[in-house]
RNA sequence: GCAGGGGUGGCAGAGCCUGGCCAAAUGCGACGGGCUUAGGACCCGUUUCCAUAGUGGAUGCGAGAGUUCAAAUCUCUCCCCCUGCACCA
């Protein structure tokens, strides 16, 4: 048994002790690897190994290719997260502290965790730890947090560029907002983690006929207001007539409805309403001036909207049925006959009343909410979607279309407003347990990520960069595309405070576009006073503005430092590989590309930008609610590092999530140990002259490099782990099986395996190469290159003919006995003549069979025209034959114990033309005939 | 809805770009056999159907149509699944 432990602990040690990981500037070429940092709101789970571990191989893979690697790491804390756990510790929440207690945090730790600080710090401990015992290949002296002061420095300048470029904009913005902690909410600060669904609805206002006042009608469906018919009020709910900021005249709105909207508008209530009092007057449709009236409704909820509703009974069900009712009670109806706005393609429903067709389909004759409302989504749907508008000046016009258009028109002629609200299916609430509402956040900062200029900048990144996995690179292409203003602030958070609104904290994911250049001189400026790291001191180690002697003058910070900063940056920051995961893919990494087109030179550009998958376990995702999270630390002493890197990080491709299982892992691990036992084997082999094994194992081998080689260049992990660890034991147990001993070939073998299973299994690496008799590390080996000229594809194919041969054999013994013949004694192996080589290649090259027919001598013309016939069925198939008679037969008859160890019978191999059964005729080249007895 | 990625055998998952050597790698599972006191591990075989002293045939890679001598692979249409959609890391 492989004593992990024993292992790790031993070259994690050596690792340290000959700091091979600690990047410093030298004449190598230089090659950088960052991924994504960790958040300190938790410790990792295994699933973290898959980003964090992909960059390690990539890391030590490059090192192996004699490359001056750094892989440093740094986390991330900036934000409100930690603010919310540390509320939610200080509040006694239950659920956190039960996933505390899943990664084995003591109660303890966990009281000590209403302070946001304590809990980065404790974390950031924690999954340091945990990144140590990984085994990755980090520079750990260069570990900083995103709330240090030093590193606030940075992004003040990044955000000084910004402005200057006049990439900076300030305006409105509608967000989630509690109005009982008065801030904005995001998914983290809902119950139940919900994302509050921000949709913006179009509200109408409707003259009232000899008042100077509107109804106010908000509505998903602008396209459809000629259409409308009356207004819905409801009867028993109070309503304000009120003055709207910024509008002319009055307006009549539900008291309900202006409590949310006061957060979107200045809303000045004049005197109370009573709906029923609304009923008596009469509107004017602002489209069509058609004079209509009020009438009660029955679904109108006071609270939604405007509480004011527009009727439609063409195409909106509740509408139409709203008025079928009414008129069963006894209003007068007569004047409301349904307008129809659009028309539908041959197929879809239609009709002269849509709305009507879609209540029968969804069986809401009698009004019956719920029916009532699948059939208006349905309706919703299908006319958006197939809808062809029918009104004057948008005939011919798709709705999906003239709804912006109408509404667009709506706004600009002021007979309309915009107004928000949340379109999520149940009332969102805030933890603190107040409704949350929609609010316009005046005086937003943003980041313009529409800038047309900007955005033909962060092209030109993306198009010098190298995209793993290559097919996500149009995910990134429209992502570059599609993103446009982003809040650059936040009015709380841990972070760096917002320059030019120094109560707001610079937003989180815009403070973390361009740290990995912060790891090139961290290490460098840990002891100098902040204040001195002035935009001049970062112009000139990033840009390369001035001159470090007049630089380290104004600032004050030592010019040896000064110099060795610039020196650092311009090393490292040029070759730079970056991890992150495919989520980030619409914010973080587009930003990151946007920010590095902003701020530095082209040289500076990300070179490789790498997307990994997650990891499943067991066929599930891991979360902390499924409770089916395997905690890093955990999970690393139970499998074993390498296992576990083995599984995880190598277990599937790039892009696509990796199946954890136990069982995967033990699998790996049974395999581990069969190397370690044949290279203790090793010694107990004597060198000695190649034989074909030997020969094939060499071609096996450097098949492998080569394959192993071009998998690793792309990152396709899985399929350099298959090559590596399942098809090396496959390939060494035939090696063994065939009677190869040479002790040369299998270390050879064995040591190629080796180096090239190090960027993934790096202990167990180290340990074999140890083993193997070599002092150095395998860390800082060469990468192994394949010789080309050993891959024989004559030895290769010499053991697929055997094998064929023995399950030709073995099928044909197994027909036998089923058919209750005796136990075969012996067999004859009978090896196909040359002329039928000739021929099928004959045909292979000029796909016509007299023609190659008419190659033969005379004398096999006519046995030839029969095996000609059968090989002609598959003309477009075949290929020359590799191997002449006398290779074939030799090969067979060296093999005759190995045939006859698993055939279970004798074995004599024969030529055709020498052979006397009257089944030699059937043979076919690398095909032979059998004869049983 | 918009954008991106997918749909392959009992399962997981390659292959698809660059069509033929693909009844489809590899791993897991299931079944039969060997080994063993027994289990585990290990080894051998089977795992779409039919035929069979073997090398064959049929069906087949979400559904349908097309291109081609030839399609899991190329084209079109449709169906379904996953992920992201913003101020949140």
């Amino acid at each position: 048994m492989i004593d992990y432990k024993a292992i790790e602990s031993k070259w994690q040690k050596a690792w340290a002790d000959a700091k091979i990981f600690e990047g410093e500037i030298s004449n190598k070429k230089q090659y950088m690897v960052t991924a994504a940092f960790p958040y300190v709101n938790g410790p990792q789970h295994i699933g973290h190994l898959r980003t964090y571990g992909t960059a390690d191989v990539l890391a030590r893979y490059k090192r192996m290719h004699g490359l001056n690697v750094l892989y440093p790491m740094a986390f991330h804390a900036t934000g409100t997260p930690v603010l919310a756990f540390a509320k939610r510790i200080r509040n006694g929440d239950e659920e956190l502290k039960k996933e505390l207690r899943m990664f084995h945090i003591p109660d303890e730790e966990i009281a000590k965790m209403t302070d946001p600080l304590y809990i980065a710090n404790y974390f950031v401990g924690e999954i340091e730890k945990g990144m140590h015992l990984a085994g990755y290949s980090i520079d750990w002296r260069r570990k900083f947090v995103s709330i240090d002061a030093n590193f606030s420095k940075l992004i003040e300048w990044q955000f000084d560029i910004l402005n200057k470029k006049g990439y900076l904009i300030k305006g409105k913005h509608a967000v989630g907002w509690c109005p009982n902690e008065n801030n904005a909410v995001g998914m983290h600060d809902t119950k139940h983690d919900v994302e509050p669904e921000i949709e913006t609805e179009t509200a109408v206002k409707f003259k009232v006929d000899g008042e100077d006042a509107y109804l106010i009608c908000a509505t998903y469906r602008p396209e459809t207001i000629s259409g409308v018919t009356n207004l819905f009020v409801n009867q028993d709910s109070r309503y304000a007539l009120c003055r709207i900021a910024g509008q002319e005249g009055k307006y009549y709105v539900s008291k309900g409805s202006i409590q949310t909207l006061l957060f979107q508008m200045q809303i000045d209530e004049e005197r109370e309403v009573h709906g029923n009092d609304l009923l008596a007057k009469k509107c004017i449709n602002p489209v069509t001036k058609a004079v209509i009236p009020v009438l009660p409704g029955f679904s109108v909820k006071d609270d939604v909207g405007t509480g004011l509703v527009m009727s439609v009974p063409a195409h909106a069900p509740f509408d139409y049925a709203a008025i079928e009712k009414l008129e069963m009670e006894g209003y007068d109806t007569s004047s409301i006959v349904p307008i129809k706005v659009l028309s539908m393609p041959p197929g879809k429903i239609g009709g002269d009343i849509p709305a009507l067709e879609y209540i029968k389909m969804a069986g809401a004759l009698s009004y019956d909410e719920n029916a009532l409302e699948e059939a208006t989504k349905l309706e919703y749907k299908d006319e958006f979607h197939f809808g062809i508008m029918d009104v004057e000046g948008f005939r011919g016009m798709k709705v999906a279309d003239a709804k912006e258009k109408i509404k667009g028109d709506l706004i600009k002629s002021g007979d309309a407003i915009e107004i928000y609200e949340l379109a999520n299916e149940s009332q969102v609430y805030c933890r603190c347990g107040s409704k949350v509402v929609v609010k316009m956040v005046d005086g937003q900062w943003f980041i313009n990520y529409g800038d047309a200029g900007w955005k033909k900048l962060a092209k030109e990144v993306l198009s010098g960069a190298n995209v793993l996995p290559e097919k996500s690179r149009s995910a990134f292409l429209s992502a570059l595309d599609w993103i446009n203003l982003r809040a650059a602030e936040r009015a709380q958070g841990l972070g760096t405070r917002f320059p030019y609104e120094k109560s707001h904290i610079i937003e989180s994911l815009s403070d973390s576009t361009i740290y990995m250049s912060f790891y090139t001189i961290s290490n460098l400026i840990r002891d100098v006073d902040p204040e001195k790291l002035t935009g001049e001191f970062f112009d000139y180690v990033m840009l390369g503005r001035g001159d470090a002697e007049s630089v380290s003058k104004s600032t004050g910070v030592d010019f040896g430092v000064v110099r060795k900063c610039r020196d650092s940056f311009s090393y490292w920051y040029t070759n730079t590989s970056r991890h992150s995961a495919p989520e980030l893919i619409f914010n973080h990494l587009t930003m990151y590309m946007f920010n590095h087109a902003a701020i530095f030179s082209k040289d500076s550009w990300p070179k490789q930008i790498v997307v990994n998958g997650t990891v499943l376990s067991e066929g599930e995702k891991m979360s902390k609610s499924l409770g089916n999270i395997v905690p890093l630390t955990d999970g690393l002493e139970k499998y074993g590092v390498d296992p576990l890197r083995f599984t995880v990080v190598a277990g599937a491709d790039l892009f696509s999530d990796s199946e954890f299982s136990d069982k995967a892992v033990n699998g790996v691990k049974e395999r581990f140990e069969y190397l370690f036992e044949v290279t203790g084997k090793l010694e107990k082999l004597e060198a000695k002259e190649l034989t074909h094994m030997d020969y094939w194992l060499y071609s096996k081998l450097n098949r492998k490099i080569r394959d192993v080689t071009g998998a690793m260049e792309k990152l396709e992990l899985r399929n350099a782990s298959t090559n590596l660890l399942y098809s090396t034991v496959i390939e060494l147990k035939r090696y063994f099986a065939r009677g190869g001993s040479n002790a040369i070939t299998v270390r050879d073998y064995l040591s190629g395996i080796t180096l090239m299973m190090q960027p993934i299994a790096p202990h167990i690496s180290e340990e074999l190469w140890h083993r193997l008799g070599n002092d150095t590390f395998s860390s800082t080996e060469k990468w192994p290159s394949a010789d080309i000229s050993m891959i024989s594809e004559k030895a290769e194919e010499g053991e697929e003919i055997l094998d064929s041969v023995i399950a030709d054999a073995k099928q044909i013994i197994g027909l036998m006995e089923k058919k209750g013949e005796k136990k075969a004694r012996s067999i004859r192996i009978i090896v196909a003549e040359d002329w039928k080589r000739d021929l099928q290649g004959a045909m292979a090259r000029e796909k016509d069979m007299k023609k190659a027919i008419e190659s033969l001598p005379d004398n096999l013309k006519e046995k030839g025209a029969k095996y000609a016939a059968l090989l002609s069925k598959h003309m477009n198939e075949l290929k020359e034959v590799p191997m002449v008679q006398e290779e074939e037969f030799l090969l067979l008859s060296e093999s005759t114990v190995f045939l006859e160890e698993n055939i279970g019978a004798k074995v004599e191999v024969e030529k055709e033309g020498e052979s006397k059964s009257q089944r030699a005729g059937r043979a076919m080249p690398l095909k032979p005939s059998m004869d049983v007895s």
